[in-house]
DNA sequence: TGAATGTACGACTAAAAAGGTCGGATTTTC
DNA sequence: GAAAATCCGACCTTTTTAGTCGTACATTCA
């Protein structure tokens, strides 16, 4: 329970590159041996990191990627979002199909601390998280 | 991901349940059919929060189980530790067992992360999350 | 223009975790 | 001693996660 996943660790690893490099583009397999992990997955988590923008890639010989959006400006929640699809707690926060139907006695409180815990991953950007 | 899992939401409809009720011993078997949660796994779960001084159990014909702590005093991160055994957001933290061995690049930020969402979960109280 | 390089996407398989069940032992009260 | 309840280990099923394969498309450059 409440374990990153994969993809989320890989999209860290390759963010803390291109953070640490200079401002060139860097091939999706360049990323994955300098992090150590499958290519394919790699290639994957970077192809939706630009599709959300906060990676640009650049087609062609030399292309690649390189880094699109101030990390500063993107939060933990919103890294989560895109590479997983959902940061709730529970699937009927956001699904609306829940076993117990109307007989959950603690819905309430569930959303309540959903709502806590998206707030607060909204609060630290990923610059925070790499600079401690 | 970062989902809650099912022992900790039967853990929050039993607590619940002995917070709205009267102080009278309830047994194992009433909590699974009171939150509409299977009965074993409920009374697994019972026994570790007994365990744990969360409840007190008594033994016997007309026994069970009774609140045996201010839910105010206990936090999310309690309950979590308690019932899944570990809140680390990565195995690796706790395991001190990664693939990645030396290879990982992220083994820092993600300690770094780990502390802030541990403390932001010993920060909630039980009753907290459920006195909206 | 076509070969090289890289992105983009769907389907599939294998491994791991979560969820739940079964059977039986122990403890206490009546 | 019987009944009611807690306690504990092993097992099975389902779901989720992780990773692979194959293929199509886009762009650059010789």
């Amino acid at each position: 329970m409440n374990k990153l996943n994969k993809k989320v660790e890989y999209a860290l690893m390759a963010l803390k590159h291109f953070a640490e490099g200079d401002d060139t583009t860097v091939s999706a397999k360049d990323i994955a041996e300098a992090t150590h992990s499958p290519a394919e997955v790699t290639a994957r988590v970077l192809q939706t990191l630009s599709s959300h923008g906060i990676l640009k890639a650049e087609y062609g010989l030399h292309g690649g990627y390189r880094l699109a959006k101030d990390l500063s400006k993107v939060s933990v929640y919103d890294l989560m979002n895109i590479v997983d699809g959902s940061t709730d707690l529970a699937k009927c926060l956001s699904d609306k199909e829940c076993d117990l139907l109307k007989n959950c006695t603690i819905i309430t409180p569930v959303e309540n601390l959903n709502k806590k815990v998206q707030d607060f991953y909204k609060s630290i950007s990923i610059e925070e998280v790499f600079h401690v």
